[in-house]
This record gives structure tokens, C-alpha cells and sequence, in this order.
DNA sequence: AATGAATGAGACTTCATTCAT
DNA sequence: AATGAATGAAGTCTCATTCAT
């Protein structure tokens, strides 16, 4: 890359962080191009020189928020982690990037229901390529006696629906640091899984198996 | 009440739903009073005899999504039982409203900062005596013996959050009975907080038959 | 049609008539849409009330000018009068509407390469049945022996060329009635077609000497 | 000229003919300065280094079509022909430069008030001009017994009418040589000036029967 | 009770134009 | 000579809201 398209990359990064901003703090409707521009110091005129369309860069949020989940799942799954730390580790890594990415994050996590047709399709498609693979882990944990058997789908619903909604309360100023809550939540949450612990066996669970 | 304000309850009862309806698969920007009004087979200035203006539908909403969690809560709770029944029973029902409301519970657990300042007192305020007593069932599960310690606040933000996201996912249509689902998401989020590990042998399951 | 559909369809046709006034005037991109507005005491807003967008204006402007053009060609067409005088009567009623809606026409016969392709496509349509329609009464006369051969496709165009660009120079102030002219059009054009060539002496050309 | 001054008139050149493909082709406020840059492979900004404004260009593009006319009639006035063949030769080279400049001469004889008022009156002054000049020869044709009476103002607007709608249909790739079109259209409209009817038997007319 | 009509505020977006480099 | 970047003015369009009937 040369140094102009370098500069010009990184320019569009700050766009988007700002989008993220002003989108996560007032909603996508409530937020005008105009403050957006104002975060980046530039006037109206001057975003568009640099994207086509407001819904672009809402767009790149989920797009970028996506993408930073996903790498990070390529990551620790490279560790060769057993099931089960393994699980801990994505949710303690996902929460991380909750509260690293804070606006950029909740932005994608919030309703997307806002991305129009075309923009939508890539963005559900990389949450449910996230999803699937969080499903993964918990298949190959049940398939190896490491978790109970559980609806897989279900169970992913809820770690993620749990650990999501972190993005809603979290304030880097709060009085706990981002680690506890992470690995409160991955104990919290992972721990019923694992054989020897929480309702065994006979749970509603065994009937579902699949069904979600 | 009268016959007169029985049928203008019902009919504000119904333009609350109609705007739920609408507010919940567009969202509330891009559902436009027309809609609303079509929904309900009137015209866009008819349904100015019925409501002031667009932003109190949509407090409307929120005020009667949490005017039923919080009603529920009042029953439940004259119930009498342990803190630990309490609790997953609670969340069973919590989430059957999400089910059976759903528009309603999708939009008053959706983004809130489309309130505007004076609405979104009233309805945080709520919101909050809602979270609370919900972490007092907590704590008096934690002050008898019944649950470990934890940090409560962090805990009803994980029930919660894993709960209220249900109303993400679910559809009526869905392979999964809710009494399922429900019973699912109380002892699996529920009994991580019983002291010695799971509750042994009487695991939610027997007790959840036919509750929600 | 009822009384309020009358007075609606009234309304567009005034808001059509506005638009070509302005539109003739300064041009389509000239023409903004709060003056068209200003033109009918009507507010930028209140416009959009009967419109979709400004394009359909245009659109509008074009397809009444061709639906006259049309509807006008099959009245004279019905009086049975032999090609050469079918021909200068569709060439003098062709001018008599040029001044009766001087506007209209002028958009119409104006440039249609602002016409979006969904639009353009219906108005080509018409236009090319109407230079069709004349075409066939050259055609006609020719077979019958009263004009003389030629290439029917260039005459046509060489007419209408002629004929259309009246919209360019005529002013209802102007000192010629628009009778006379196109009276003289019509000759002017019509007679180098009958075989044995001009109409002798007769033509209107005397009285009209320096008129223009 | 000096060969610098040589250039640069060359280059001006090309740029006004590009400015006047693109205005042909999308009209006047559809042609962004972006995509007359792109024609001339520079960027936006580069050719601010040539223009001072869009206008400009447009004005050139009028200027240089009207010069050429009045250049052409320069030349042919010079020729001493007689009035009646005169005003053919000029019809026919009018259509020869149509056909040769087809951009400029579309653009020209477009909608001319695109121009701002400065330069219109320019512009308007060259057309008055010319067709002044076409009516001297109408004039002289008059006075000198070859052409009948006739209003020589409006049998100029006729014939320019015809003979500028040219523009609006004629492709290089279609089937007639632009000389026979020419020849035709000379014929077509003056014939009917000469006093005792068109010249008999030599029109162009035969052979040409069938061609377009 | 209901509605057609009208309005005005505001947002997105486009683009000619400028300018530092 | 050339260009990437930035700007500001303007215009289209949407829609909640009002009001006379």
C-alpha cells in the first residue's frame, strides 16, 4: 500500500470510529452526517468525498465490528485449546473487544435491522459464520464428553445474547475492570456446561438436542 | 370505567400494539405514521385524534412493556416461594411476556435512547426498579444460604441481558415450545448461583412442568 | 369520477401547467421545485403532496403534450380528407397546439435526454407512433399518386423539424395569428410533395409579406 | 502563433469539443466537470488549470459552433452565386457541419438558455447574425424575381428550423450520406421559393426515393 | 370521528470550485 | 502542470404535525 492510499485507509478508519461514536450515542437516525463531520472536525460536504452514502458507513460498523470478532476467533482457536477453556477464552476475548471497540461494537450489536437489503446480507452472514463457529465448540465439547449435551443453538443464543447486552451497561469508568467482568461472565456461563457440574443428564436438554 | 373509557382504553390499547407492530420490524424512524395509521385502517390524520404526537406511541411501548414485567413481578413475588424458585420462575415468565407481547417487549427492550428526555425518566425509572427487584431476589437468595455469593448488580445484568435477547431470535413459528425455551434459560442461568454447584437432583425441570 | 377526485385531478393538471411554465422557462435543472411551487401559491412541501418527485413533472409534461399530439391526430384523421389536405391540417392543428400550450410543448418538444430511461421510454414510445401516424398519411398519398415519391422517413423528420421548432420563436404577442402561420407552414411544407408542384399563386404568402 | 500559443489553442480545442461530447450526450447539468475531465483522462481538479468555469465551457462550445457557421457563409458568399443556389449551398454546408461537429452543433442549437446572461447575449447576437445574413439572401432572391414574395422572417425560421433539427437524429452510422440528406433538405426547402414552382425534373428527389 | 390537504423543518446528497502541494 | 482534498451552497425529498371541514 502506498503511502497515499495508507493515509487515506486510515482516514476512513477515523470516519468510522466517529460514525460509531455519534451512531452508538444518538442512534443511526438521530445522528446527522453533519455531527459526524463535526467529530471529525471536517465540514458536511467534505465525508462524502470519502464515502457515498450515510448507510455506508453504517455499513463498515458491522462490517469492521464483524470482521475484529471473527479474526479474533481465528486466533485463540489457533491455540489448540480444549473445548472448554477454549469457549472461556472466546468469551473472554469477545467481551474484550466489547469493551475496547465500545461504540463500534455496541453499534453492531445493536438493531441491525437498520442496514438496508444489500448491506445486510454480508453483515447476518458474518454473525451467522460467528455464531457457527461458537456453535462448533460446543458441539466438539459435547462430542468429547467435556460438556453435558445441550441445544447447541439455544445455549449459543444465550452465552451471546448474555455477553452482548455487556455493550448496553459497560463504561470504561465503572468500578470493575473489563478482565473481572470477562471472566466472571465465561466462568458464569460456561461452567453449567461442563460435565460434572450443573443439572445433569436429564434436563429438558436431551430432548431439544437440535432443535433450536 | 365507564362503557365510554372502557372502549377508549381498548382502542389506545390497540394503536399501542398497531405502533408496536410497526416500531418493531422498522424500527422506530423508518416506521412512519401512515403506517401506524394503515395498520390500524385509518388515515394519517385520523390517528392524530387518538395520540399527540409519534414519540408518545413509542413511550407508550416502553411504559407497557415495563407496566407488565413489573405486574408480573408483583404476582410472582405474593407467591411466597424460596428465593431460588422465585427467581427462575420470574425469569420463565419474563420471558413468556417477551412471547406473548413480542412487539411490545421488542420495542421497549430495544434502544432506548430514541426517548426523548422526559419519557425516558419514567421509563428508566422503571427499568431500574425492575433490575432492583430482581437483584433483591438475589440477595435474599444470597443472605439465606441459597446462593453463593456473587456480585449481584453483574449477575441480574447477565440474566437480563441473556433473557431480554431472546426477544432477538424468537418467532412463534420456531420449532421450540417457549415453556421450553423458558424452562432452558431459568435453570441454566439459575442454578450457576446455587451454592454447592447445581441444585442436585431436583433440577428445574420436574417443577417447571407447565409453569409459564 | 367523484367530486373529489375532479377537483384532485384538477390540481395536478394546474401543478403540471406550473411545472411547464417554469420548466420552458429556465430549463429542467433551472427550475427548482419551491419555484414551481411559488408559481402555483403553494409551499415546496405541499407539492410533494400530489407528486412523488420532480421527475414526474417532466414526465407529465411530456406524455400530456403527446397525448394531445396523439388525440388530436385522430380527430382530424376521422374526417376522411384526402392525404395532402390531412397532411396540412395535421400540420396546422400540430401548430395550433404548439401555441395553446406553448409551455407544454415547448418541455416536450424540448430535449428528452432528461427524462430518466423508465420515463423516456414511454414518451419515445409515443412519439415514434406519432411520426409513424404522419408517416403513413405521406405514405398514403404517395401510393395514391398525389405526392410525388420520396424517401417518407427524412420528409417526416424534415416537417416536424420544421413544424417543432416553432416553439422556439412563437410568442402569442408576436404580430402574426398563429392561423396564418400555420397556414403558411403547412403550404410551405405540403405543396413540394404534390406531384406537379406548388399550388399555383394562391398561397397565403402576399398577405403575410414582412409580417414576422 | 507561436508554438507554445499553438498548443495551447489546440489543447482549448480539444477540451471544448470533449466538454461538448459530454453535454450532448447527458445535457448541460447532467455532465459533472468530473466526467469532462475523465473524457480528457485528467482529474477534476487538473482541468481548473485550462477553465475558469463550467460555464465557460459551455459558452465555448456555442461560440465556436456559431463561428464556424458564420465562417461557412463567409466563404460561400464569397462564391457569387446567385441567391437561389446560394441559399441551397448554404442549407447544404449548414447540414455539412452539422454532420461534422455533431457534439458542438447539438449543443448549440440546444437550449441556449443554459448560458448566463453575459454570455448569451454573445451568443444570441452570432445567431441574429446569421440568420440576418440567410435572410439577406432570401431578401436579395426576393427582390431579384427568382424567389416569389414570401415573409422572409418566418421562411428563415422555417428553414433553419428544419435544417437544426438535423441534429437531433442524425448518426454517421445511419444509411444515408450525409450529402444526399444535405442535398435533399436544399432542394426540399428552397424549391418552393422559386417563383414558378420548383425546378421541374432535376430534384434530388428520385434518386433518392426510399433511402432513409 | 375522521380525513384530505397543506406546511415547514430538516436531512441527505451532489458538485462546481478552490487551494496547497 | 497536475492533483488530492476540502468546502459550501443549493436542491430534492420526507414526514410529523396541524387544521378546516
Amino acid at each position: 500500500m502506498s503511502f497515499r492510499q495508507e493515509r487515506a485507509a486510515e482516514r476512513k478508519a477515523n470516519i468510522i470510529r466517529a460514525a460509531a461514536k455519534v451512531f452508538s450515542e444518538k442512534g443511526y437516525h438521530e445522528a446527522t452526517v453533519e455531527e459526524i463531520a463535526r467529530e471529525l472536525r471536517f465540514t458536511k460536504g467534505s465525508i462524502y468525498y470519502y464515502i457515498n452514502r450515510k448507510q455506508d458507513l453504517l455499513f463498515e460498523c458491522h462490517d469492521l465490528a464483524m470482521t475484529m470478532l471473527l479474526e479474533n476467533l481465528d486466533q485463540i482457536e489457533a491455540s489448540g485449546l480444549a473445548p472448554d477453556s477454549l469457549l472461556k477464552e472466546a468469551i473472554r476475548t469477545h467481551i474484550g473487544i466489547i469493551a475496547g471497540e465500545l461504540h463500534l461494537l455496541t453499534v453492531a450489536l445493536g438493531s441491525d435491522y437498520l442496514l438496508e437489503d444489500e448491506y445486510a446480507r454480508v453483515v447476518i452472514q458474518k454473525r451467522d459464520a460467528y455464531e457457527a463457529r461458537i456453535r462448533d465448540i460446543v458441539r466438539r465439547g459435547i462430542e468429547r464428553g467435556i460438556f453435558r449435551p445441550v441445544p447447541e443453538k439455544m445455549v449459543v443464543f444465550l452465552l451471546l445474547g448474555a455477553v452482548n447486552s455487556i455493550s448496553r451497561w459497560y463504561s470504561p469508568d465503572g468500578p470493575l475492570p473489563i478482565e473481572e467482568i470477562a471472566g466472571f461472565y465465561a466462568d458464569y456461563l460456561v461452567d453449567p456446561l461442563t460435565a460434572g457440574g450443573p443439572p445433569q443428564g436429564e434436563t429438558a436438554a436431551g430432548s431439544q438436542a437440535g432443535n433450536v
